[in-house]
RNA sequence: GGGGGCGUAGCUCAAUUGGUUAGAGCGCUGCCCUGUCACGGCAGAGGUUACGGGUUCGAGCCCCGCCGCUCCCGCCA
């Protein structure tokens, strides 16, 4: 070995050995007669002393030399630092090695970007942090995150072992099955004209393990989905993907909340309390909005249909005539919204087909308001209760068809809260996490423009039992087994009970979704074939191994938990990918291009 | 595909709203400095204001286009 310490390891017990620390120049303070210089890695740091009356010169030269991370094998002797020289922000920061020996490993240019300062580093352009990803994994932040990201695995692996699991690898050449998200295509040279496709998850293959009698199946899992991307999504992501046989909901939100348990254990000494709480998709929705609910601050919908059904205020009236509902939140202390604010909040509502936003600030006494005129006193009476209404208040309302109405209102809320926390009017400790179950979700949603059903989770999804009878007659009404797990609104997966009956599965693909029998076939023949010979119920889940790292890491965007992350186009910045082939790659794989061609590479 | 934000020295930012030779801190180079840890001091180098057009007596600033990064909508069974 070329050290015998790690750069945290020495503490004042080490008083006297004599050890060699290797790494890279954290930072170098010449003072001319003595030089300081902190050696950085992995680990930790610590500080090296240069004193000209122990050393060669030509050595003591080489020190001053020195330019950041450069790497280098220091050999010295461990001392405890004179009185008052202390540094007590770092762990070794008692002793120091005074050095004997220095050797350079390799000398680094002049770095784009510093990698030793946080404050500096945290705010660098984010191009050119990617470009130079080696540069920016060094930073103690990034190489935390890494640190974290490998632990978690490590330790979903054990518990899943000790559950019963086995780990089973499948296929990333998989083949194209087009339904949900757009597909990465792999053209294959041996099949002239055929293609596999990137899996957007090991789904059809967990299900079949089941039928495989593997019966427990877990995987830390590569998917691939060619959507465009997001802070929270990238085109490569990682799953822990879990499939179970001879089980109910309950043994998946068991199985789940002890893994989840152990992983925020291991990761921050965070003990959660389980069981989680559960929330049906409706009242989801009808709270807060969304189907993955922020519960960490109240700000609730309200529903005042029955105030305004019979009311002057047409808008409110006539949306009820027609079937809708109103709804309002109370945005307490933000009476002080800017126009820029209100007309933010505007633009929200009108993206979901909203007319406008109807609003009242509640300030100086008075409710200001372009629409108050318009009520009554029982209605204004009504809103003051129900929604508690006090000075400095804003209230904002929705008047839609019931899911449209939560869902401005579910938007509106989240921008408000984001309001709010930034004026310090709303604090959530940062350890806080409220897990809750989302269940109850509707097996259908209707697509107007295609005029057919299609599956709101997967077609695998299976139905309520209770509801499974109005499949055919009312599709609307069936609940499917379906669950989600949420965190401080973030969804961090989700899965679901499958259908292991291969008259039923048919019956849903064929009948619901209306999908051409020639077509299944074609799609899913070898599932339905499979679900002949004896397939054991079973269920599953899927967590969002990336997503859940972050909110480890307290980052809001995955890009900083995944070591090569891409960019909002898809492009890696470091390796320029993806790039252009040569005219022998195409015709190896029978292609022909109709792009117009960028920078060709060099014939191979 | 649509909308918003950003792009000025190696890095982070400024430039009095269209007006002299585009500045600062950090970094870098040189010199000085024996207890620093954001070391300190002195001096210096460093710019096609992303790129291409246009308007103007004059553009970092205004207009058009284009490239890149980013956030959001659509999309993500």
């Amino acid at each position: 070995m070329k050290r015998t310490h790690h750069c945290n390891e020495l503490r004042p017990e080490n008083l006297g050995q004599t050890v060699s620390l290797t790494g890279w120049v954290h930072s170098r303070r010449d003072l001319g007669g003595v030089i300081f210089i902190d050696i950085r890695d992995r680990e930790g740091r610590t500080q090296t002393v240069f004193d000209p009356s122990d050393l060669p010169r030509e050595l003591f030269d080489q020190a001053a030399a020195l330019r950041s991370e450069c790497v280098v094998r220091v050999t010295g002797q461990v001392r405890v630092r004179p009185a008052g020289t202390v540094n007590s922000k770092i762990p070794t920061g008692e002793i120091e090695v005074a050095a004997s020996n220095l050797e350079v490993l390799n000398i680094a240019d002049v770095l784009p970007f510093p990698v030793d300062d946080p404050e500096v580093a945290s705010k660098v352009n984010e191009e050119l942090r990617l470009k130079y990803r080696y540069l920016d994994l060094r930073r103690p932040e990034m190489a935390r995150n890494l640190r974290l990201r490998s632990k978690v695995a490590t330790a979903t692996r054990f518990f899943m072992d000790q559950q019963g699991f086995l780990e089973v690898e499948t296929p990333t050449l998989f083949k194209s099955t087009p339904e949900g998200a757009r597909e990465f295509l792999v053209p294959s040279r041996i099949n002239p004209g055929q293609f596999y496709a990137l899996p957007q998850s090991p789904q059809q293959f967990k299900q079949i393990l089941m039928v495989a009698g593997i019966e427990r199946y877990f995987q830390i899992a590569r998917c691939y989905r060619d959507e465009d991307l997001r802070a929270d999504r990238q085109p490569e992501f990682t799953q822990v993907d879990i499939e179970m046989s001879f089980i109910d909901r309950e043994d998946i939100y068991a199985l789940i909340e002890g893994l989840l348990k152990t992983v925020w254990k291991t990761a921050l000494n965070i003990d959660l309390q389980a069981p989680f709480k559960r929330i049906s998709f409706d009242e989801a929705l009808n709270r807060y909005g969304i189907d993955k609910p922020d519960t960490r601050f109240g700000m609730e919908l309200v529903d005042f249909t029955e105030e305004f059904r019979t009311s002057t205020f047409k808008v409110f009236s006539g949306t009820v005539a027609n079937g809708g509902v109103v709804k309002a939140i109370n945005a307490k202390g933000l009476a002080c919204a800017t126009q820029g604010q209100l007309d933010a909040m505007t633009e929200t509502a009108k993206g979901f087909g909203a007319k406008g936003l109807a609003f009242i600030k509640v300030e100086g006494g008075d409710w200001k308001s372009p629409i108050v005129k318009f009520f009554g006193e029982a209605e204004k009476a009504a809103l003051t209760k129900k929604l508690a209404i006090e000075e400095g208040d804003l209230i904002l309302f929705a008047a839609d068809q019931w899911l449209n109405a939560c869902e401005i209102l579910g938007k509106i809320r989240l921008y408000c809260a984001e309001i709010l926390k930034n004026q310090g009017k709303l604090v959530i400790p940062a350890n806080r996490f409220d897990f809750l179950w989302v269940i109850d979700f509707p097996l259908l949603s209707f697509d107007k423009e295609q005029n057919r059903w299609y599956s709101s989770h997967h077609p695998f999804t299976a139905p309520v039992e209770e509801d499974a009878g109005f499949l055919k007659t009312d599709p609307k009404r069936v609940r499917g087994q379906h669950y989600d797990i949420v965190v401080n609104g973030v969804e961090l997966g989700g899965g679901s009970i499958r259908i292991h009956n291969r008259e039923l599965q048919k019956t849903v693909f064929e009948e619901v979704l209306q999908i051409p029998p020639e077509e299944t076939q074609l799609r899913f023949g070898y599932m339905l074939e499979a679900f002949k010979y004896g397939a054991p119920p079973h269920g599953g889940i899927a967590l969002g191994f990336d997503r859940m790292i972050a909110i480890l890491c307290g980052t809001s965007s995955i890009r900083d938990v995944i070591a090569f992350p891409k960019t909002a186009k898809g492009t890696c910045l470091m390796t320029d990918s993806p790039s252009a082939v040569s005219p022998r790659q195409l015709r190896d794989l029978h292609i022909e291009l109709k792009a117009k061609k960028e920078n060709p590479p060099a014939a191979v």
